[in-house]
Parts: structure tokens; sequence; C-alpha cells
RNA sequence: GUCCCCGUAGCUCAAUGGAUAGAGCGUUGGUUUCCGGAACCAAAGGCUGUGAGUUCGAGUCUCACCGGGGAUACCA
């Protein structure tokens, strides 16, 4: 099924084609701004009357008059400076639910036909430390993204671009050697640049594993040795020199580390429900072979010269607090190379090798000014041609009580595991004290459910650009905008559906025989109308890539729903009603469940 | 200094250049012989920071100013 949106914005388009003769007419189709007017407005036909010289609502006159969407709407009505009102017919939205009960997977919302390669860069821990909060929004959003985009149709290449690489793994390797282990050389972990695969002898890799389980311990003493231990300096110095050099020793070191963050972040992303795997990691370290001809490459091309002994690339409109140029180094004046290196070099691997359409980087605010950078210099030195499209998607900080970025007491980062942690705790107390009867493997299920959902909830329904407030007291309300609202408005549903297969109604089948739908109460038709715009509502949030365009459409489809429940009754509904709200139930709770779980990647429970 | 983001109801936040700017929380009042009251209904609450401009039409676009945050040469 088409979104209605598009569908009238064909017809009433092609018609005012016709009218002004002229090609590339736009009937701007919108939701009505107030029920009053209908369920869609046209609100082209004002500009077109501007840039025609003529009367806007004769104009409008004359386009309604050879317009012919009988099957779609009653007829339309002319109303204010211009606007052209349309009103949806019961036929029409009684067809449009038919064709959403057949299709249980899709829920009839169709496929681009224009399927793009998109990259989307996110989350990037930081190896060998753990992930804390600052991680969660890039993770999730980026999540959602693939998720929506993955629906619409298109290939998504996640891509994880973790910090796998520096002068820091000299220090955690040189505190390996210090704790004496040293590595079987039968331990062999490869990566496959190519294909993204990794190998491993798990076994063989234990021994060192099981020591560095604890990162955040390891990564602290490691630092402290560091810091007073002038000797061990040299040391770090020396491993990240031979790492460097690709010695043995020092690499399987290295991708010890590596993996025993892995294995870190890996749960965590499981419990998160976000689709990221080993396969679509691709660090730092992928592109270290390549930095060189980053540099050669922009030095050949007369963009990057030399200025204070560092590699830099000049670009117009760019300047810094003396009102000089701003440079975008690529190379620091001791030879390293830093992470506008290794953007471009990945920019250029995306483009080149994974062919990418379009490039969604998904990272906080604070980056734009380089991101911003990053995609004049790629496009000035032709690796990304026009047909490539780059986004950054920035999002912001995530505040504690005090309206400052979020931190522990005492002024640490806040652990992400411990975050979940806390959540789920707090979720149950709540599922304990709300429904106590139930089991406890339930009971921890739901806790599960609600906990890691209202985060993520929370951080969704947000806009992506402003800095929001966390509370863990807000997201666990049950009133609002939130997941616990969400995950009841589902498991009422499913309650409803247990009481009626309980009285020997089989809701399959009566929903499986429907062919005529009766929608005469206006909270029916609210209802009804709303389950249609699905579609739209989640190409709305794919094109500005904004999860909270979703969310505030499921939770207006939930208090829809509420309003439609307590009107309607469903079980004792006359039997030429009965379907139809069943139906209505069946659908939204379809629809709930498609977009928490497919969608945001937050569970449903069917009783909480 | 320059650039970027933000400023909307008491609070937290929505809003795709369109008609009378919407939700939630909180406040006040109401709703249960019926399917989960963890709900619903209603009321009060606004010069969209200020001032100009563009437009048939501006919370949205432009400019200036005020206030908050961020970025701004070798961290990522």
């Amino acid at each position: 099924m088409k979104p209605i949106i598009e569908i009238l914005e064909e017809k009433i388009s092609a018609v005012m084609s016709e009218v002004a003769g002229q090609e590339k007419c736009s009937a701007v189709i919108k939701q009505a701004s107030d029920p009053k007017f209908g369920d869609y407005q046209a609100n082209g036909i004002m500009a077109l009357a501007k840039q025609l010289k003529t009367n806007p609502r004769k104009l409008a006159d004359q386009v309604v008059e050879k317009l012919d969407i009988s099957d779609i709407c009653e007829s339309p009505e002319i109303a204010g400076p211009g606007f052209i009102n349309l009103r949806l017919k019961p036929e029409f939205i009684s067809n449009g639910l038919l064709e959403i009960n057949k299709d249980s997977v899709n829920l009839a919302v169709e496929k681009t036909t224009e399927p793009k390669n998109a990259v989307v860069d996110f989350s990037g821990p930081n190896i060998a430390k753990q992930m804390h909060v600052g991680h969660l929004r890039s993770t999730i959003i980026g999540d959602c993204i693939c998720r929506m985009l993955k629906f619409l149709g298109h290939n998504v290449i996640p891509q994880n671009h973790v910090g796998d690489w520096g002068t820091q793994f000299g220090m955690l390797i040189a505190y390996l050697k210090d704790q004496q282990h040293n590595v079987d050389p039968d331990f062999v972990v490869t990566f496959d640049n190519d294909s993204g695969e990794i190998t491993e002898d798990i076994e063989k890799a234990n021994s060192i594993f099981v020591e560095i389980s604890d990162l955040e311990k390891f990564y602290r003493d490691a630092k402290q040795k560091f810091d007073i231990d002038p000797e061990f300096k040299k040391w770090a110095r020396t491993s990240v020199f031979l790492l460097q050099r690709r010695n043995k020793e020092e690499v399987l070191m290295w991708e010890a580390i590596v993996r025993a963050s892995r294995e870190h972040y890996l749960p965590i992303y499981e419990r998160l429900k976000v689709n990221l795997k080993a396969k679509d990691e691709r660090g730092e370290s992928a592109y270290n072979d390549d930095l060189p001809h980053v540099v050669a490459d922009l030095k050949k091309a007369n963009l990057a010269k030399e200025s204070d002994g560092a590699m830099c690339v000049f670009l117009d409109g760019f300047k810094n607090k003396e009102g000089e140029p701003l440079p975008f180094i690529i190379q620091k004046s001791d030879g390293a190379f830093l992470y506008a290196t290794t953007d471009l070099a990945a920019l250029r691997y995306r483009v080149g090798k994974l062919k990418a359409d379009e490039i969604i980087y998904v990272t906080d605010a604070r980056q734009k000014l380089h991101f911003e950078m990053l995609f004049a210099v790629a496009r000035k030195a032709g690796w990304a041609n026009d047909n490539v499209k780059l986004n950054h998607v920035m999002f912001g900080s995530v505040l504690g009580e005090n309206g400052q970025p979020l931190k522990t007491r005492s002024g640490e980062n806040v652990k992400l595991k411990e975050l979940l942690d806390e959540a789920i705790e707090r979720a149950t107390k709540v599922v304990e004290q709300k429904n106590p009867e139930l089991s406890l493997e339930e009971k921890k299920k739901i806790a599960q459910a609600v906990g890691i959902g209202a985060v993520k909830y929370a951080d969704y329904s947000n806009n992506r650009t402003s800095d929001y407030v966390f509370s863990f007291d807000k997201m666990l309300a049950m009133e609002g905008n939130t997941a616990p609202y969400m995950q009841y408005a589902y498991a009422r549903i499913k309650s409803i559906e247990r009481k009626a297969e309980s009285k020997g109604v089989d809701i399959a089948t009566e929903l499986g025989s429907i062919s005529t739908l009766n929608l005469s109460e206006p909270t029916e038709l609210e209802l009804a109308k709303h389950l249609m715009r699905y579609g739209e509502a989640i190409q709305y949030a794919v094109s500005d890539f904004k999860p909270n365009y979703l969310t505030a459409y499921l939770y207006e489809l939930a208090q829809k729903f509420s309003t439609f429940y307590t009107s309607c009754p469903v079980l004792i509904a006359e039997p030429d009603q009965r379907p139809t709200r069943l139906l209505l139930c069946d659908l939204t709770a379809r629809t709930i469940k498609h977009g928490l779980t497919e969608l945001l990647g937050i569970d449903v429970v069917e009783q909480m």
C-alpha cells in the first residue's frame, strides 16, 4: 500500500500541471492541521496561483473540477485562502485495513523502488575501556536508522568504527608483558578486511582474556604504572613502535585486548537489542596501511600543504580564533596520523569498496565542524562525488538532573552496563509492586523488557538534536509517552484477545475470514485512519533520521486505541461489529509490536 | 573574535513554510453493573527570548540583538 499522502500528491499535482499548463507542480499534501478540515490538505494551490497571477480559490476550483479521486476521498472542499481539504472515504479506509491484515510481515508498508547502499557508522566504542553513557545515543539511534532503512528495502551496511588503535596500546601491551603474560605463538586471531570475518582460537586466548576481563581495572592499573614508572613508560613506547611494525608478539597481545573488549561490548549490544555484530566491526586499525596514501594523494592533488610542521588541508570558509584559515590536520608534525586521516581513509573505503550511495555518521553534535570539514575535503578530493550523500546525524548530550552531562558522583562517566542494570532493577521493583502474583521468571522477563525499553524509548522520544535530562523516574512512569505505557497498551490488547479465546472466539479464523468492515463509530474511524499512516510515519522518521517521529506516531496510536477502547466494547459487541473491533485491536497490537520490536528494538510482553 | 546548536504552557518536550501553535507531567473537576482504572473524559494554562525583514502565509527562512550550550592547529 502506497502512503496515502503520496497517492494524493501524485494525483493532485498531475491535475495542477494540467490546469497550469506546466510541468513540476506540487500539491504539497500534508496531514490536515485540524480534524475539522478532514484528513489531508493540499497546500500547493496558493503558491501556484501566485506564480500564475491568478486567484487561488478560482484555481482550486479548476483543479477540483478535473480531479478524480472519488475512489479515495469524499468530494474535496475548498477552504480558506485556497486549501483543498480531503476526507477519506470509509470504504477506502476499510480496504486499507483489510490489506494491512493480509500482510502480517510488513503491515502493507511498501518497499522503496530505489534501494540504496547505505553505510551507517555508529556506536564506535573505545577498545580497552568500558562502554559508557556517552555511547548510548550513537549506538541506539544508529541501530534504529539501520532498522528503518532496512525495513524500507535499502541495503544497509553497519560499520562499527571502534577505537582500536593509538598510543595507549603501547601502555596496555607493556602492562600485559609486565604481568608476565606471554603469548602462545600458536594463538592466532585474524581479521579479514574484505569479508569482515574474524577467526580466533578461543581456548588459547583464554589465558590472556581472563586477566583483562575487568577492562576498567586493567586500563587504570596500566595507566597508573605508566604515570609513575619511567622505565615502564619507555617500555610502552617501544611496544607501540613494535606494534606499528607488526611485530608478532605485540600484534597478538593487541588482538587479545581487542578481543577482550569485544567480549565486553557484544553482550551490551545484545541487551540493548542492537543489531551490531563482530562482522560489522571495522576499527581505526583497519585503515592504518592506507593513511600514508591518504596524505600522499592529497599532497599530489595540491590540496594538502605543510603548516607549522603539520600536514594540513585548508578549505574556504573555515577560520580559527585569529581569523586565519582553519586547517584540517591530516598528519601531525611528529609524523603521526589523526582521526581526520582515518576518517578520510574510511570514507574512501566506504565509497570505493562498499559502494556506498549514502554514508550516515551518528555522532554527538560537538563533532559537527569535523564532519563539515571531512565532507568538504572528500568532495574536493573527488572521493565522494555528488551522487554520494554524506550525512552527519548528530545528537545532543545526556544530562544529569543538575543539567550537566551525566556523571557519577565522583565525576566519572556512567558505565552503560551499570546504567542498564539499574534500569532493570528499578523496573523489577515496579513489576513486583504492580503484579506480584506473576512467576519469578515472568517478572524477570518483564523487568528486562521494561527497564531496557524505558532507557531506549526515552532517548528515541526526545528530539535527537537536543540535550535531554536522564531520569529513571520519568522514563519508567506508566503515564505519558514512555516505554511502559506503550508496553501496557500492547499487553492490554493481548489480554482482550486471550479473554476472547477463553470465551471460545477463534481470533485467527474470525480475522482471516473477514471481508467487510463496519466502521461506524468516530473513535473506530480515527483509529483506523491512524493505522493506515504507519508507512508515512516511518518515511518521515527516516527522511530526517528522527526516531521521535516514530515514537510520536506510536504514542498517538496507543492513545487513539485507548479512546476507542473505552467507548467501544469489543467482546460483547454485536455480531456485525465485533469482527471490525477485533481487527482494530489486532492491527493496533501488531503495529505497536512492529514499531517497538522491529524498528526500535524494544521488547513487548504479553502481560505485565 | 568567528562559526554552529538551542530559546515554545509552571515543568519536560513536540510541531513536514500553511488555517485557531500541540502532547505529557503537575494542578482542578469528572468517569467503573462491561474486555487490564497501569485507563479515559474535561478545564485552566502561550505576544513561540526581543526587534526588523522575506512570503499570499513564519515557531519554522534572512538579518540584528539578548540569554544558554558547544566547537574553534596537531585527542577522538
